[in-house]
DNA sequence: AGGTGATTTATGGCG
DNA sequence: GACGCCATAAATCAC
């Protein structure tokens, strides 16, 4: 019982805070410039956790949440998706 | 296999495209009666008693023994599978938990997270 | 109310 | 060939 509260008051969930934009930023760039499969190895992982100051986990949560919740609304993301692509139009980067 | 949408007025935007990734992969398997408007997949949430049951069953030892499986299953009403699951999700938050914590923050810390049992109900 | 990061059930692949 | 590990899916929680 003890256990089951202290997990209650401890869970992450509760001291949720949102990411800094170049954070979102840099992830978002990763995201949609391997659109066709957006799947980091563990070390590109490690690498944006780097630059976004992040730690590993949290770059998995990120691209798990992206990934389900771009497939389950492909047309609300169509906006942003334009927008990045073109980003990376100008220095372009992986993908076709 | 990979479809491109082109859906679109006469501008040349990065066509609609859905990668096989897109895709439902774990869909639900509720009888084909009654077409609802959406057949979500249903994740039971174990009760406060269950988790607590295996949570206990878990500090007394971090893997299960088929005999001891069905058991705990049989108590919580819950299939051998599902415990066995529970058991193999609750070992891989116990290794990131118990893993580097990191470098800043926690100089001494005592681990007291899943101890100190009894005391209470 | 909706967005978002984290957690909880559940699957499948590989060893 | 059942079992554990692991990455991930999908639903849900908590803020």
């Amino acid at each position: 019982a003890v256990m089951i509260l202290r997990s209650r008051f401890l869970d992450a969930r509760r001291k949720r805070r949102n990411f800094s934009k170049q954070a979102t930023e840099g992830l978002n760039e990763y995201f949609y410039s391997h659109l066709s499969n957006p799947y980091p190895s563990e070390e590109a992982k490690e690498e944006l956790a780097k630059q976004c100051g992040i730690t590993v986990s949290q770059v998995s949560n990120w691209f798990g949440n992206k990934r389900i919740r771009y497939k389950k609304n492909i047309g609300k993301f169509q906006e942003e998706a334009n927008l990045y692509a073109m980003k990376t139009a100008l220095g372009g980067t992986q993908d076709n | 296999q990979v479809q491109r949408k082109t859906a679109c007025q006469g501008k040349e935007k990065p066509p609609i495209v859905v990668y096989p990734w897109m895709k439902k992969v774990h869909i639900a398997h509720v009888n084909p009666n009654h077409m609802g408007p959406e057949p979500k997949r249903l994740r039971t949430a174990y009760t406060r008693q269950q988790v607590l049951e295996l949570e206990k069953e878990f500090h007394f030892s971090r893997y299960l023994t088929r005999r001891r499986r069905v058991e705990v299953a049989h108590t919580l009403c819950l299939s051998e599978r599902q415990v066995k699951v529970w058991f193999q999700n609750r070992r891989m938050r116990w290794k990131k938990d118990n893993k580097l914590p990191n470098t800043k923050g926690r100089s001494k810390n005592k681990k007291a997270t899943d101890n100190n049992n009894s005391s209470s109900s």
